[in-house]
DNA sequence: ACATAGAGGTGAACTAGTTTACCATGTTAG
DNA sequence: CTAACATGGTAAACTAGTTCACCTCTATGT
């Protein structure tokens, strides 16, 4: 392909093909012919008697034009099928109703049902909210070429929602500093003061280190998915915090980086175990990593929960029909999906109010958590 | 909130509010203040000394344009850092490079990782040549106020592709018949003859009646995914006709449907083992519903696949890290949606033959499968 | 020497809306 | 009875690009 263009504007097929321009000669743009002319704000204009600007003001609901007036052009318009062109209505106007989701470089990220989850909600919302919602993918290309800059300055976009970042993403505050609109969902980044609703990690990771101190575990791993990302550092936090209360400091050997994935996570308790043969629980910083762990630890020959009790995070939809149903920490991520519509929205039309909420976690008990074996 | 407006043109939230136009008072389109103004094509054409057309051309690498004065305007676009106004570009141009993925109103599908890897391909193939993505759901009230069409008419994207529907959703004739850019994604709709991209469901399926044969399974249950779909009906067709192959005629109760769900694919199992206690193998239409039957075997104290082997199909990231893992059908769901992209794209651009590819598929072998304790 | 073709560039018209400044009326207050 | 004001609507300017018809050179062919 033609990838040897140094001019970073026109995205990669913009190029014409070499020669004298040969687009397609059903050109219907500027100047071309006037065969398959959509319906303008003109013709309605004319075909009611009225001007233009009328026409766009009953489109609009001013409430300047009589009812009169309203319902003559409106007969019009429903007789001809008229719809607004909505490039020329954000061309002119202050918004384009188009909001992105901007999420990392992960292969099969939308896969992945925690994303979907954010994102089934935000797309609800910002649908009933009038709002078309668009995918972006942050591949180092696309941040190198400042794509993620361009969704605003091209006018492409109106603000953007940041899932599945962490501290090694410093690229957002690009973003912010220009003041461009943009909400961090289910991320906090404390250093860089961004806009974020989040749920709340704390408490979800206090209620499973009390839930299994209950069951009598005291030996306790844990998996966690990254020290980039301030919501798993907390559940490390309160981990380390805990595991301290019990009498156990908890060293780097009871404590492993399971990278959100099931490959990891089973690799994680692996080497979990190898440290600790006597370890009684495993507390996962997610799903993912705990199905992996419980994964290895069944093709051990040990049991869960018998042998080793196993609690994730996120409550992600099937972790309910594997065998046994992982116990885990329910986090709302649809509904935080639709807060997030909701604030960056608001944001949008100019509410400047700093945007920080929390919404509530809560254990689910299933099956793969039971009492302590022995300590 | 103001739902009470009878006009179906403007968007729920497009309504100013009561009373004289209160705009945000930073208004800077047209005719208001002129202080925050983006640079534009205009003030670049005076900078460089070169009339708007010049820049135009520059901008689009026409190859009308000398060396020296293309370097003499990217010089100048580069110091102020210029960044053309898409939707200007689009409004004027033939095209948006926006494409639209119409899904159904499942809550949460984006959250399933069948239309997840889908939409991973997609976007990944789309965002590579120039295209941006947005996701639709296609609610009944969507349908009914003609969105679906809206999305073209009112120059929103050049092209949708279709996932998840069925001979049930026969709107999508409406895009058919306006020859609008459209393409189903692993969908087929013979009466309707839309434009497709798919996986070979047919092998696959043989493929599995003759694994399933080949260890001896004689009593197969079957859980399809629907009667609605094209693809789904594939399924039953293939495990119809073997299992006539094998001297069993299989009438309704051996095929229940499970709706392509967990909980159905469970209570499809139940009803199957109700009929059949002696059957020793379960086909399912997809992995969530050979998770839900699965479980809900091994609740009950059966061995899987000691007892009865489990097949799904479509390779869903997670089957390969449950216990026992999934034997199912792998299809290339990812490169399916790369494909999809490729089609419409290439649709758009004005080649019109009839789109019709298929992807093959296999059988991924793994624990969920065993010989047929007896016939 | 002169017509012609082509290269390189330009002005103006076009895409389709929104908004503002202004202009007739009609109504009310003094 | 007239000045002041409110109402309803309009023309034109504005959003920011693309493209076409045309113009001016220069190089070439006869």
């Amino acid at each position: 392909m033609a990838e040897s263009r140094t001019n970073p504007l026109p995205s990669p097929e913009d190029a014409p093909p070499p020669g004298p321009d040969r687009r397609p000669a059903a050109r219907r743009g500027a100047g071309g012919g006037k065969k398959t002319k959509r319906t303008s704000i003109r013709q309605i204009a004319q075909l009611a008697g009225v001007s233009v600007a009328t026409v766009s003001m009953v489109l609009n609901n001013n409430p300047k034009i009589t009812e009169a007036t309203r319902r003559k052009v409106n007969r019009v318009i429903s007789d001809v099928g008229y719809r607004p062109n909505r490039l020329a209505q954000s061309l002119s106007g202050q918004y384009t109703r188009v909001l992105a989701v901007l999420m990392p470089t992960l292969r099969h990220a939308v896969a992945d049902p925690y994303f979907g989850e954010l994102i089934s909600g935000i797309c609800d919302r910002a649908a009933k909210r009038g709002h078309k919602v668009m995918l972006e993918h942050a591949k180092p290309e696309f941040i190198k070429q400042n794509q993620h800059l361009e969704l605003f300055e091209r006018r492409f976009v109106d603000g953007v929602f940041c899932i599945g970042f962490n501290d090694k993403h410093p690229f957002l505050t690009d973003i912010h500093q220009r003041d461009f609109p943009m909400i961090a969902v289910n991320n906090v980044f404390p250093d860089w003061g961004l806009d974020h609703v989040v749920c709340d990690y704390r408490s979800g990771a206090e209620q499973v280190m009390t839930y299994l101190r209950q069951l009598g575990h005291r030996k306790i791993g844990l998996i966690y998915g990254s020290l980039d990302a301030y919501t798993a550092r907390t559940i490390v936090d309160v981990y380390r915090q805990r595991m301290h209360d019990a009498g156990v400091e908890a060293d780097d050997t009871w404590m492993i980086d399971g990278h959100f994935t099931e490959e990891h996570g089973a690799d994680a308790a692996r080497r979990l175990l190898e440290h600790h043969p006597d370890l009684t629980a495993i507390f996962a910083g997610n799903d993912k990593m705990a199905l992996g762990s419980m994964h290895y630890i069944t093709h051990q020959g040990k049991a869960v929960p018998g042998d080793v009790s196993i609690v994730g995070f996120d409550d992600i939809p099937h972790t309910a029909f594997v065998t046994p149903a992982l116990t885990t920490v329910h986090t709302p991520l649809y509904e935080l999906g639709v807060l997030a519509a909701d604030r960056l929205i608001e944001r949008i039309r100019g509410k400047a109010r700093k945007i920080a909420d929390v919404l509530p976690t809560h254990l689910v008990l299933r099956e793969s958590t039971s009492l302590a074996a022995r300590d």
